[in-house]
DNA sequence: AAGCTAAATGCAATAATATATCAATTTTAC
DNA sequence: GTAAAATTGATATATTATTGCATTTAGCTT
């Protein structure tokens, strides 16, 4: 299984998730001819400022108020930097939230889900392939055809229990 | 697996459908001595008219076009109805698309996931252990307490496959 | 049956999330 | 250097959902 659960879930350098994140962002971009212009790049900064899905209108907010004098940030801005960053795989959105959390490892296929902590809003992301093949398999008693998958479970954290 | 794939995705005579979620509705209501007043009655028909997902917005649009002459509803009539149906288990909501969805099987306790055709809308409830234990095994591998899922599968169903 | 109480509904306003449109600007490609 | 394409700015608006308060209705008590 990969997952990003030991780190969401515990102490770390953040610093370093945030570091991380950016780097491979703009390797993936160079490598596939992708602009990642400033307001993307402060658009998935802003993201990964914890691993707490973020809003939209909350990363409107962050940006307007960070950004003092110049041009405050409007809704659409950050509506497109979010879609070019889920086209490129550097986001994800949790529809349950309404809420966006940057990929601890785009560029690689996975198959995703997501475990939302109740308490502290911290979220992981997994891959596995046993669910995987649980939902396909049960997809298929049914004849029906997958295509993507929306996971999202709410629960509670290591951290959170008590 | 329980589901009702065999149904929603095939000719049937939905009327039937229709008679037995009211039914049952009333059933499992008076059981608990919830009100299943007219109005959540009419939302909870209009919801099942098919078993394709259905906006808030579009249930107030149906009502006000059918109840001709009577006070327009509007939509906090239809948003506190929706939140009735969802807290007695008749109705569930598909957050991926801001929609609605009658249970085939209330009541009954159930985790449960949906299977969503992309091509013609048409909607199945499925209800399957192994997705559940899938589930469950991978968040415990990341120490996490499992409380609500949302599952939702987007795909192509039996009937719209070539 | 009358009156009381809690629940449900009507209604206006507004919040929260997201998109359409078109102009202006910047970047890229030739 | 210029034309084409992509990005951003700005205004407006669409879509989904909730809040607050007045009014009505249903169920309960007597």
């Amino acid at each position: 299984m990969l997952t990003n659960s030991r780190i969401a879930y515990h102490r770390h350098d953040h610093k370093r998730c945030i570091n991380a994140a950016l780097c491979r962002a703009r390797e993936l971009c160079d490598a596939r001819k992708a602009r990642f212009t400033p307001i993307r790049e402060t658009v998935l900064k802003t993201i990964w400022a914890s691993h707490r899905p973020l809003g939209a209108y909350d990363i409107v907010d962050q940006m307007s108020q960070s950004e003092t004098s110049a041009p405050r940030i409007l809704p659409p801005t950050v509506y497109r930097a979010i879609q070019f960053l889920l086209d490129q795989g550097l986001i994800h959105r949790l529809s349950s939230l309404n809420a966006y959390i940057g990929c601890p490892f785009p560029g690689n296929y996975h198959s995703d889900f997501f475990l939302i902590c109740e308490q502290c809003g911290s979220t992981a992301e997994c891959s596995d392939d046993q669910v995987d093949h649980a939902v396909k398999h049960a997809a298929g008693r049914a004849d029906f055809q997958v295509g993507s998958k929306v996971i999202e479970i709410v629960g509670i954290c290591p951290e959170c229990q008590v």
